[in-house]
DNA sequence: ATCAAATTTGTAATTATTACAAAATGTTTG
DNA sequence: CAAACATTTTGTAATAATTACAAATTTGAT
């Protein structure tokens, strides 16, 4: 918990017991969660924790650009502590978000820019949509 | 409106009045339109549109693949008649969105794939944020 | 013209997010 | 340490995009 503290302030955030609560849980659960799921994984722990008070925190760690803030599901926005240029893939059957690092994909860092054109970037989302391998094993078995 | 009855036809879509109506806006405004601009504009020739059918209909489009429905902007869909693989970039000031194509991102092509790994892959976007030339003008003339 | 299927419509429900003001907490200064 | 001030959190209420649903209308085939 003393590493989320300065993590927090080396991008300039106080850390309030919320924000580190917060923070920890996103270090700890690289599964791109949305703001439900991360309330209702932290509420067990902080009764008193509110959805306006994890709305407000999440969206000062992504000015901080101490997280992304995803937008590749159109339902929630997801959040993420991985700020190294990658994209994501979401499942169109479980929702699953995947990670797909720069190994997997060569082109990608060529598109991870500063500016394209006379355009000034300040962010950079490269999503994919499918059906991923699990739940293309179990449409098979189910169209049997 | 001949031309938009064959194009639905083309992608398997019956013609119907407000299906025509719709895709034809899409074909005649490139400007990535939300529901409620392709509402309002389309209001005045067809007071009865109602809102579920457009939603009804973008979908279908989406599902046929006639139009694209772009996740980039977090408060409403957008929605694209140009199918092309090509990238958006978004204002954080104004909103508008504009395209990318690929004589601008010469990496382009080698992100939109059928294929990463062991995904396969039913869509690709590729969105940038910044602020668009126009506004950082503005700025600049306001902060001085 | 009739009938069945497909489509459209209006209203109501749902759901994610934001606004806001009061309460709580943290920080600074005398 | 205590008073004064600034920041953060909280709960509730408002907003806004989208979806559910059933009745009404339109379409296409016979």
């Amino acid at each position: 918990m003393q590493k989320t503290k300065e993590y927090l302030l080396k991008y300039g955030i106080r850390p309030s017991v919320q924000r580190m609560a917060v923070m920890h849980y996103l270090l700890t659960h690289r599964t791109h969660p949305t703001v439900d799921e991360i309330y209702s994984d932290l509420h067990g722990d902080m009764p008193t924790l509110s959805k306006t008070t994890l709305y407000n925190t999440l969206k000062l760690f992504y000015e901080k650009n101490v997280t992304l803030m995803l937008t590749i599901d159109e339902q929630n926005a997801r959040f993420d502590a991985c700020v190294e240029p990658h994209a994501h893939f979401q499942c169109e059957v479980c929702g699953k978000v995947y990670d797909i690092m720069a190994d997997e994909l060569p082109e990608l860092n060529g598109v991870y820019r500063k500016q394209v054109g006379d355009l000034m970037i300040s962010d950079v989302q490269l999503n994919y949509r499918g059906v991923c391998p699990i739940c293309q094993k179990k449409e098979t078995i189910t169209n049997q």
